[in-house]
Formats: structure tokens, sequence, C-alpha cells
DNA sequence: TATTATTCTTAACGCCGTTAAGTGAGAAAG
DNA sequence: CTTTCTCACTTAACGGCGTTAAGAATAATA
């Protein structure tokens, strides 16, 4: 009687052939320029049968949008257990992965914290994995000021203040193709030692 | 022989009351969710009428951006006359100027720092009135060097690092609204602060 | 073999930006 | 005064989109 069972096991087969392609051409071609119909093509089903899977457009690219998200954050845990000790080099570990996560999934990235919201979606930034990844700096924050490496009179300003500007950095980079950005990595360097400065005691 | 005068004053003015009629829906519903049709059927005539004064839609909302940016430029010339012997004052007012601004005006800014280049369109930054505004901070970095306020190697890097910054804060603010922010001007001051204290010669 | 689930497709709805072709009013030319 | 021409404007369509209602096909159960 495993029919129910291989039943699932081929929904899930196929759920995961769409996520599959999904997260291909999403990354190739951004999420406006992939339309459920070419997408359908690709797998060789009809577009209707992606919605069997899927409630919309819009929680496939979620999905994806977490997957990577949720390894945004285990690379900052890691990174956390590696340097405990020293909460400033986390910290600034931490920008630079937050900032090379976002320039290694830029339509991800996009989505989640440059689209999403202008869109009427329903996303919720709140309990998203995007959101896990933030907190994971907010602490970071917090035990720098409890270490007496930075001053602020307000951790959750501070910490938004510097999510704020490596946002900054992250979609200027990924949207402004065509700026004449001193170099990348320059200006990566540059804004994360200005944050820095900007907050360490004297 | 007045009648080629008539009718190019009357074409202009159905242009300007297609950007007028524009510039409103834009603001209210934002570029997404104003189609072509909508806005003909506001300025009651047919949707290829448009197509007559405007080559297509983002042509269309490129000049009701640059007429935005127009004015930030302005009030940051002004700035800087009424402010050109503190030039570390000039900064913070310039940055706060360029934060108010995206707020008073969420999506001419979203389309042009945010939304623009991400879709396939023409759009160049090079020469908007976007890049003006830039240029102006980039100006009041160089005098903040110069005088010997705050200090950099490379001043272009500076000024973008700063920009991504502010950029940052103003776009977060724009398109996450349901995020539980610190109150919008604790997190515009801190940011600042964060931004000059992290630059400024010690 | 007949019935019942389940999977998947066809066809459509109502949008969209854009364009080719045509209408009709008014100026210029005869 | 009539014809020709210009030019603003519209109608109707193209090919796309996300999504859904209704039905066909397939495979499991009775």
């Amino acid at each position: 009687m495993g029919v129910r069972e291989r039943r699932e096991r081929q929904k899930e087969e196929l759920r995961q052939e769409i996520l599959d392609a999904a997260r291909e051409m999403f990354f190739e071609e951004g999420y406006e320029n992939v339309s459920m119909r070419k997408l359908a093509e690709r797998i060789e089903y009809s577009p209707t049968t992606i919605y069997l899977h899927f409630k919309d457009k819009a929680e496939l690219f979620n999905q994806l949008c977490d997957e990577s998200f949720a390894k945004l954050a285990l690379r900052l845990e890691k990174l956390q257990k590696r340097l405990s000790r020293d909460p400033l080099a986390f910290l600034r570990e931490g920008l630079r992965a937050y900032i090379d996560f976002g320039l290694k999934h830029p339509h991800h990235y996009a989505v989640t914290f440059i689209l999403a919201p202008t869109r009427g979606d329903d996303y919720q930034f709140q309990g998203s994995a995007g959101e896990r990844a933030f907190s994971y700096m907010r602490g970071a924050v917090a035990l720098c000021v409890a270490k007496g490496e930075l001053q602020t009179a307000d951790i959750d300003a501070t910490a938004q203040a510097i999510w704020a500007s490596i946002h900054g950095v992250t979609s200027l980079l990924i949207t402004h193709k065509d700026f004449p950005f001193v170099p990348k990595n320059k200006l990566i360097e540059e804004t994360i030692e200005m944050i820095v400065r900007g907050l360490q005691t004297r």
C-alpha cells in the first residue's frame, strides 16, 4: 500500500524540479523576466501545473529566497562561533559576508530587500530568513557594546544604521551597474571601515 | 499665420496635462500600478495619444524623475551657498536633505535609484539630475577634506561610501514599511552621525 | 469492469505596453 | 468654394502577462 507514499514522493520530485528550474532562470534573468509560462515550458508542463505546487509566483520565489538566506544565516552562525572571542572582528567579517552574499545572489537579494516590498505582495519580512540574518548582526553589535569596543546609546538604532549602510552598498552595486564606481572591494572596505570607526569607542 | 504657434502651444499644453496627471498618479500609486490605459482614461484621451508625446512609459516617468531631482539639486545648491563657510555642516545638512527628498518623493526616488536599473530600461544614470545631486555631495566631501575636517585617502571612495549609506537608509525606509524600525528621525540621525564620526579627523 | 481520486491540460479572463492602420477636422492650395 | 493635404487622435489588434474554472486523462480502488 505504498501508493500514497510513492505519489507524495513524485509530487515532491516535481516540486523540486520546479524549484530547480526556477532558481536557475531567476538567477539568469531576474524575477521580472521569468514568466510562469516560460518556466512551465522549461520543465515541460503546462503553466497551470505550477499552481498545484505553489500558490503564486511570489510564493515560489520567496521559497528560493528563504533557501538562500538560510545559507547566509548559516555562514554567519559559523563566523560567530569562530570569532566569538573577538566581537569586533565578527562584526567586520559579518558585514563583509552579508555584502558578499548579496553580490553572489543578486536576484534573490533584490527580490527580498529591494523589490519585494515595492510590489503589493504579501511578503513579510518578519519571520523570514532575511530577518534571521539581520538578527545576527544586531547580536554582533550588542556583543561589541558589551565588551566596550563600540559605543552607542541605542543598540537597535545602531544596528539598523549599520544594516542600512551595508544594504546601501550592496544594493547600489547590484542595481547601478553602469555607475563609475571605485573598484568594488575598495568601496566595500571603505564603507565597513567608515562604519566601524564611526562607532568605535575613543 | 500664428497657426503653427497655436498648434504647438496646444501640443505643449496636452503634454503638460499628461505630465501633471502622471505625476499625481505615480505619486499615489507607484510606477507599477499606473498603466498607460489608466493614465489615458484620467486625461480623457486614448492610450495611443500618450505615445505622441512620450516614447514610452519609462521616458514619461524619467521626465518626472528629472524634474524632482532638479529640485533636490537646487536645494543642495542653496545649502552650499548658505553653509560655504562650514563644509562639515554642509555635508551633514546635505545628507539630511537627500534622505528627506527621498522620503518626500518615494516613487520618484524608487524608480531612479531602486527600480530603474533592475529593469532592462535604457535609463542612464550618467548625465541625469540624480547624478547632479550626487556630485554635490562629492564636492562637499572634497571641501571637508581640503579644510582638514575629514580624513580619507580617496575622495571618490569616501563619497561613494557615504552615498551608499544614505541611499541605504532612504531606500530601506521607503521599501520596508513593515519593518519595526526605530523612529525614523532617530535612524537618520544615527546614520549621519556614524558616517561623520567615521570620517572625522582625530 | 465500473467507480473514484488525482494529475495535468485546455481555454479563457482581464490585465498590460505598444503599434499599424485608419478617421476626421481643419488649414492650405487650387 | 472645392479639393487636397496635414496632423491630432482613435480603433483594433498583437503578443505578452498572472491566474483560474472546467474538463480530460490517467491510475488506483472497489
